[in-house]
Formats: C-alpha cells, structure tokens, sequence
RNA sequence: GGCGACGUAGCCAAGUUGGUAAGGCAAGGGUCUGCAAAACCCCCAUCACGGGUUCGAGUCCCGUCGUCGCCUCCA
C-alpha cells in the first residue's frame, strides 16, 4: 500500500514520490518570536511531527528543518515597547518555544535556521532575483514583480486579475502592481539593519523561507508543511521566488493543517484569543493536546475547549489502561482468548498503517489502537498473565510511539515509597480478611489523598499512583 | 464581494475506488466487589435540508441553509 498525501497545491491527495528514493526533506515554518507560543503553534508543530514520526516508520530517512521567524516588524514594535533588543526577545521566545517543543515530546529538528542568520543567503537572491527582471528596487525597497511569474496564485487558487479587483489594501504608488511584495526593507531609524547594495535594510518576510530552503535542501523538497493561513500570501510568494530563481517545481507536496478553534475561532496571537503552551502544560501532560491532534484530520478546524480537553485526558488514561500489568496471581488464559488477542495485533496493525498511509488519518489509527486496548484488557480480565499479555501491550507502545505518544505510567516522585504503600497494602488485607472495613476503608480512603489508587481483584488487591 | 474547506449520535470524531455507519468522552443497564474503583458485557445515529444519477449514496451531481478559514500580520 502506497503512502498517499492530500496536496494543497494539487488540491488532491496523491501518491509519495520523493525526490530521492528513502529520503525525504521537510521543512516546516515556524512561528514569528514576538511572544509566547499557543496551542496553535502546539497543533502545528505536532501535526508535522506526526508526520515526520509516520515516515521514519515507514523507513525513510528524514531531514527535517524548522524555522524562526526572528527579523520582523512585531518584534521590533514589541521591542522597542519593552525597551529591549529586538534579537534578544526573539531569542528568548525562541529558547521558550524549544522548551515546550521539548516538552510536547516533539522529535528535535535537524536544524532551526533563523532569518537573521542567512541574510547573505538572503541578499544574494534580491540580487538574482533583480538581475531576473523578477523584482525591482525602489528607494531602498525590494518588491517582487508578480506579473512575471504567469501563474502566480496557484497553490490558493487565486488569479492576479481577481486580486487586484477585490483588493482593499491601500495601494502603494511606487509598485508597479498593487500585489508586488516586498523582498527587501529599506531601513527606518532604530530599526536592525544590514548593509546591501540597496542601502541598510532587512529582508521581507516571505524571501527568508526561499533563501532557507535553497541553502538547507538546494531548489526542491519533497514536503513544505505550515498552517493552512499562510498559504497566501506566505506560500504562495515562497514559490514565486524560488521558482524564479530556480525555474524548478519548488516543493512538491504542499501539506497545510487546519486552525485550532478556540471559542468558535482562530486561536491567533493578534487577537489575543489563545490559551499559551506554558499555561497548558502546567495543567496536562503533553500526551492530552497531542492526543487531541490525534483524534481529527489534521486538514480540518480543531475544536479546542475544556470538554474537548476533559475527554482527551479520559482517552489517555484508556490508553494508559493497556499497559496495565496482569491482575495479581494471574493463572493464564484459556487458549481461545490468546489466539484472539494475537489476532487483534495483526488486525490493528495493518489497520493503522492502512489509516495512517491515507493522509495521515490519525483518527481512524487511533481507532485501531483502541480496540488493541479493548482486547488487551479483555485478556488480562481472563486472567491472561504478564508473559501472555507482552507481545500486544509491545504492539501497543509500537503504535503508540509512531504517533508521539509518551504514556508515561504516573511515577513516583519520592524514591522508596513504594515499599510503605506495599505495607500498607498489605496491612489493610489483614484487616479485611478481619472484616474490620471502616478500617480498611480508611486506609484506602488516606492512601488515595496520597494519590495512590487502590484496586481490589478477586485474587488480591493492586495499587498505583494516580 | 472573491477563493477554499466543512456540516455524521448529548459532545469530539473516522468512514479508501458508492453496497445499508470506526473509535473516544458522557449517559443508561448488567457482571464483579463487603462497599468502592478499575476492567469487561449490553445499549445509544440513517449521516444539515431539498432534488437528481444508480439495483443501491454519508460517499457522485445540482440547489438551499449554516459554520469556519484565506483575501491584512498570523501555525
């Protein structure tokens, strides 16, 4: 079964071919640091991360590449606001944002290029570009000249002449065409700058991801991933760039996820309609919004609140319920019950790879993975023992882990307890094989104040830690 | 106004090339238990609406209504 994955720019979902058989090349963009990441961001990173885990399954060997946004104008506003260096702001939200990446469990990139860091990159393709005729200098400003590339607009399916008709944009005298864009900025005072043969000035925003990619994979790459609101102008300017230089096909599969929904819209940094990552993980683990990635398509809106959240929580600990160990003094499952379990992994198995090779449906994976945890479940609650439950709860954590998936058990956090909550255990079966219930009682009632849950099995009683 | 996506049970959400609807959460019933918890079993939808194509459509076509995104910085 081939890999298929919905192309933006072909609006259909295809085959994978990468351009080197093996070998893929993603590159991902990355948020503007003028502030705290949202969940948003968290969405989007995940997405490509799943993707990215996905592939390496599969056997490709992947070059992965994301990058910041750190030579902008919000983050010179919020700069010069605060009275701070602009690069150090942006390093700070960078080093921030790499932490919760860490955190959300997200495999590193194999580079986070900078704007800042390829301005000669950067420099030298104004320079071609101009030398082109692709794009012309005014007072110190670059624009791009659209109406050189013939079919600008189609990766959002856009046509120049419609644009210019619907565009409200106040219309900027010195640009030859109202959707020419900007390559270059000339430099206002107080503003970071770099000397170029225009003068002193910063690059535009879409020509640092041309310049990126050209450096980092050469003039094509098999997947350029984003959110699905930077398609235009972002992307689509990303390609007239490149292409002009290149005369090449820029990426050949364009992979766009949906926005996160927070009150019935876009959770968006300029809104201020967002909940941060910071103040989501100090409340979740990181599996619970990674779990909710999972649970639609990537492509469509994601609906993000409190009961969405809640019930995410609840799937996890299912999820954490399979690799729960055999009940105490398991005696073995019969044969039948065996031999169905074994055939669940191989159901689930071909069964997450036949979702997961369709674009990516995670939802239907997931799917798939949870009747291994029904099954998984049913057999330990037929006594199945440790040894008889391994190879599904090993199949179990395979999966999982292809999706990112951490499942870490809860665990201690004071080394040596476990050896009084086993006293305790223990202590309070004397006292129920007494009949002394309140006693009992009280002892499960204290110990789960600790966290620890108890839980009695006709054949004893098990604990964990909440 | 233009372009695009979508509308499946109380909520979230799958559904490959059309053949009578995954999964999670919640609710209800049951098994187990001294009680509880967990787990397990059972139960819960005709797919926005109206037409059409077809032996047969959630799944294709047309229309209506509604939601969201982009068109300006944005994951």
């Amino acid at each position: 079964m081939p890999l298929r994955i919905y192309n933006t720019l072909t609006r259909k979902k295809s085959e994978f071919e990468p351009i080197q058989a093996g070998k893929v090349s993603i590159y991902v963009c990355g948020p503007t640091v003028y502030d705290s990441a949202h969940v948003g961001h968290a969405m989007s990173a995940l997405v490509f991360d799943i993707v990215r885990r996905y592939l390496i399954y599969r056997g490709y060997d992947v070059d992965y590449v994301m990058n910041f946004t750190d030579v902008d104008d919000k983050i010179i506003d919020r700069a010069n606001r605060l009275g701070v260096d602009p690069f150090e702001l942006a390093e700070k939200y960078i080093e921030e944002f790499k932490q919760n990446l860490r955190e959300l469990n997200i495999l590193p990139a194999s580079e986070h290029p900078r704007a800042s860091q390829e301005i000669d990159a950067i420099i030298k393709m104004v320079s071609q570009l101009i030398e082109k005729g692709s794009a012309y200098e005014v007072d110190g400003d670059v624009y791009f000249r659209v109406e050189t590339i013939r079919d600008y607009g189609k990766l959002s399916g856009r046509k120049l002449e419609e644009m210019n008709a619907g565009s409200r944009i106040r219309v900027d005298k010195r640009k030859e065409n109202p959707m020419d864009f900007a390559v270059w900025k000339k430099a206002k005072p107080g503003e970071p700058a770099w000397d170029s043969p225009w003068g002193a000035g910063r690059p535009g925003w879409h020509i640092e991801c041309s310049a990126m990619n050209l450096s980092h994979f050469g003039p094509q790459i098999d997947i350029h991933g984003g959110g699905n609101d930077l398609i235009f102008p972002h992307h689509e300017n990303e390609i007239a760039q490149t292409e002009a230089i290149t005369g090449k096909p820029f990426a050949r599969y364009w992979m766009h996820n949906g926005m996160l929904q927070l009150k019935g819209e876009k959770m968006s940094k300029s809104t201020g309609n967002l909940v941060p990552i910071n103040d989501f993980l100090n409340d979740h683990p990181g599996d619970v919004i990674r779990l909710l990635v999972l649970s639609s398509y990537y492509r469509s809106p994601l609906t993000f609140n409190s009961e969405v959240i809640e019930a995410n929580q609840r799937a996890l600990d299912r999820l954490l319920s399979g690799l729960r160990p055999a009940l105490p003094n398991a005696v073995g499952a019969p044969e039948a019950v065996l031999s169905e379990l074994a055939e669940q992994i191989k159901i689930t198995q071909q069964g997450f790879t036949a979702s997961m090779d369709e674009d990516f449906n995670t939802a239907g994976a997931l799917g798939h993975i949870f009747e291994l945890v029904r099954a998984v479940n049913q057999a330990r609650s037929e006594q199945a023992s440790d040894d008889q439950l391994a190879p599904a709860q090993a199949a179990l954590k395979t999966l999982t882990d292809v999706l990112g998936l951490e499942l870490k058990p809860p665990e201690l956090t004071t080394t040596g307890a476990d050896a009084f909550v086993d006293l305790l255990v223990a202590l309070r079966k004397d006292l129920r094989d007494q009949k002394l219930y309140q006693l009992s009682d009280y002892v499960r009632d204290e110990l789960l104040k600790l966290n620890v849950i108890i839980e009695d099995t006709p054949q004893g009683s098990t604990w964990r830690w909440e």
